[in-house]
DNA sequence: TTTCACTTTTAACATTTTTTAACACTTTTT
DNA sequence: AAAAAGTGTTAAAAAATGTTAAAAGTGAAA
């Protein structure tokens, strides 16, 4: 079992710092918070982190200078930065660039812990190197890795799309999968159209899914879905 | 352990001046950025660089009689300009003669970073001597100085194009290189009938391969190509 | 210069992946 | 109950990719 990662989060809202604390905590997280930049600073200059998570809009010592300080410091830290919706698109274009991923307030706790995971598992293998390439899905094997199905001596191969959302769906086992969650982390945006399409997706893995009694993809109507493996204990 | 490579910036939109700086530093390099000409001139006068990286449109002194009155003092310094897209077709011709390589806004940290390399490789060959000149792929040798492809007893010569490809996704082995990226680097322009050359060039790399049952060169639909190595670990 | 060998691009056609459209059905709201 | 919103499914359309072969380009040798 590998040491839990090491965020220092940088959020000026009390509220919205504690709560996201907490909830990195649950995870497995060990979370430094730190209200401003100044205090981030030091923070940083003072520990070991994996990674920062770090909102934009701050007091005093805004977001990105904040992180070009850290960067100083350690040129290979993985950053996330927090943004407000509002902010124009080319101070975003600007910004993309200099960061690992950002995500856009509002935000829920399920998506940015699953960017947190995928910008580790990019820059720090090791870490979680323990996550697993494959998945057991009642007596279905899913190998993302390799993007195929193994049921008995059957094998299916799937697509890119089909492999992610799977994969999305394996890692919240019994429990649901939020459709903008899905679709953010998926498809990368949010419309209806690209919602369509997911359903589309969702059908074609039913169907690969369907020769397992065991197995089913449930619809929680206006919130998403749930892979559902009924357990034979 | 080779020093880190000195780069001078001159760029004079500060946002994308800072970002710049920092997506640099953390590849490794040491950069000084300039906001315009003047002071440009002032910091290569007073320090010793490895390459310039300068924006055509500059207030007051322009990137090109920046580049001129830098070549002034060092002719051999290598020069990467960087330009807006709404450039004429003429304007571009006629730098394109005075400097190593140029790059296009907007662009993406990665391909900058790449072209960077591969300016220091042709001009300062001894700065990065210790870039490695030969890749393992699977059980197959690539000696991309020899463009050859070794494979146990098998010497297949490759072409240039198909040597370049093959380098660029070594360089991403086991992650995306995305399309732009290769079109930009490979084939220097980007329009339907490149890609599908290249896309000719990939099914030719594939062939190469096949005997290797560790090796594949994955598709991610619209994103670009993944060279797999199966890991026999 | 012409020829030859080789590289690269273009064209053509097959296949795969993704999106869009259409229609039936379900759940929630009014 | 009727209307609206959401979902399931299938098929068609559009876009992207894989592959092969012919055409065009290139440079060196005769």
């Amino acid at each position: 079992m590998p040491a839990a990662s090491r965020i220092l989060l940088v959020e000026d809202d009390p509220n919205l710092g504690f709560v996201t604390q907490e909830s990195l905590e649950r995870q497995g997280f060990e979370v430094t918070l730190a209200g401003n930049g100044e205090s981030g600073y030091a923070e940083f200059a003072g520990t070991v982190f994996d990674l920062c998570l770090i909102d934009i809009m701050l007091p005093e010592k805004d977001g990105i200078t904040l992180a070009r300080d850290i960067r100083q410091l350690n040129p290979r830290i993985p950053i996330i930065f927090v943004t407000a919706k509002s902010l124009k698109e080319d101070r975003i274009a600007g910004f993309k660039v200099g960061c690992d991923d950002y995500i856009v307030k509002p935000f829920s706790m399920e998506e940015l812990v699953l960017r947190i995971q995928a910008v580790l598992r990019r820059t720090k293998p090791s870490l979680i190197k323990s996550e697993q390439q494959q998945y057991r899905i009642g007596s279905t094997i899913f190998d993302y890795k390799n993007s195929m199905l193994i049921f008995e001596t059957n094998r299916q191969k799937l697509t890119h799309k089909e492999s992610e959302l799977l994969r999305l769906l394996c890692l919240h086992l019994n429990q649901v999968l939020d459709r903008q969650i899905a679709l953010n982390l998926v498809w990368g945006e949010n419309n209806f159209f690209m919602a369509r399409s997911m359903d589309v997706y969702l059908s074609k893995l039913r169907k690969y899914l369907q020769h397992d009694q065991s197995v089913r993809i449930e619809n929680i109507h206006g919130k998403g879905f749930k892979l559902v493996v009924e357990s034979d204990d």
